[in-house]
DNA sequence: ATCTTTCCCACCTAGGTGTGAACC
DNA sequence: ATGGTTCACACCTAGGTGGGAAAG
């Protein structure tokens, strides 16, 4: 066997990516997360963790009318991006960061005279994906030195999606999940301490096109992908 | 502690990502790995790693001019991109894939008459970082169900690269070499069993501008980003 | 003078937006 | 008739090309 001489001159963090950072399917069932800290346990007195939603400005303006999220058949992004600023993690301990869109209620809505109502009971709902970040896992330090984002999470209406994309049911309500997991390796997740975090400014409803056009200007004013629409300046529309 | 109910339907494999893919820090010198097949241990007689160049032709028809491969300040990919096609793994084992380029002599080159002359000794080497594949690492299987592909390495000759660009200088000659390593964890690598292979064809002269008009117009020819620069169809200028 | 490097540019690839008509 | 969904599209962001003038 030939030997060459290799000089690894620096080696990164072990991460996750591919599959648009999704999941395959050998834990493809619900388990159950041990409890984040354990009294008798020496492990778990290192850490406590904070988290704070970014731009939580926006994420309120859109809010205030009710925020809608486009799902499409080849998958869409959220926007706003989920964006969080994590601290109080032990900076040598390895972590990893997930998040999960779980259905709010049992009921479908519907767009009527410019407000939301109620139209029925919930369709049933696809098994939930968790999308555990393309970083994951990383040490407490490196997660908390930048911003840690989730905006290539992809949204779909399409039930044969193979992308591993999150499916959800048009016109229905959803939330956003946080979950921060104190582990080194994916197979130890549901074995792991862990905690979660929910932010109510995040609630959405999903829709294959806009309903109320309140949300629609606050997408284009900010989303900078829809400049194209923007009355001002930068755009080539006028609004009629 | 608020105990939700997470489902972690499908859980992916640790990759590498982020910092480009590149390395940090905290092995930073040059390490010796253990041989790749210990005739003692038992581990070693699950595989028999083979790697195939893909678009060989391609860089066949470089190789015969001489391929000129061009650094800049913000750093540059290489054209044609490396990609290998591995067999021979087991395909429950985990492998961390690397790449290298390193110095191929100790000589200055320049163009002149239309040929590379050697120019006198060599100006000094920058450590080489490895580049490891960002989907490291990954089990024998899932590397040998599709193309691997190192196109996202980038070749700078700024000796102050902040990026983990791999760092070249101008008018030397390098040789790619790739990898492959038996381990489940990067702080494992300086001791896991491991692989090389060198490709002859990869060779090339790293330089800031192009030299050979015959490299250029291969290059054109075929790097779909340098489509407009063709002089058929689908670019808009014309050769005077 | 000659050779090499740098910088900005037009021109691409790749892919994220809402639109509005067509479809169901 | 109504309401929800789909699709091609123009318009963006983001970033990978070599050219050519200017600089070193």
């Amino acid at each position: 066997m030939p030997s060459l001489p290799i000089h690894p001159a620096g080696l990164s963090q072990p991460k996750f990516s591919q599959l648009n950072g999704f999941a395959s399917d050998f834990l493809s069932h619900p388990q159950p997360f041990r409890p984040y800290k354990v009294p008798e346990s020496d492990d778990d007195v290192k850490d406590d963790p904070k988290v704070e939603l970014e731009s939580k400005d926006l994420w309120d303006s859109f809010h205030k009318f009710g925020t809608e999220m486009v799902i499409t058949k080849s998958g869409r992004r959220m926007f706003p991006p989920f964006k969080v600023k994590v601290s109080g993690l032990d900076k040598k301990a390895k972590y990893i960061l997930l998040m999960d869109i779980i259905a709010v209620d049992d009921c479908r809505y519907k767009f009527h005279n410019s407000k939301w109502m109620v139209a029925g009971k919930a369709d049933p709902e696809m098994p939930k994906r968790m999308y555990i970040h393309p970083d994951s896992p990383s040490t407490g330090e490196q997660w908390m030195q930048k911003i840690v984002s989730f905006h290539k999470l992809k949204l779909t209406n399409n039930i044969s999606d193979k992308h591993g994309f999150t499916i959800l049911n048009s016109m229905h309500k959803y939330q956003p999940r946080f979950h921060l997991v104190r582990t080194d390796d994916v197979l130890k997740l549901p074995y792991s301490p862990f905690k979660s975090f929910i932010f109510k400014e995040m609630e959405f409803i999903a829709v294959t096109a806009y309903q109320n056009e309140k949300i629609t200007q606050l997408k284009i004013d900010n989303n900078p992908f829809a400049k194209g629409f923007r009355d001002t300046g930068g755009g080539k529309r006028e609004k009629k």
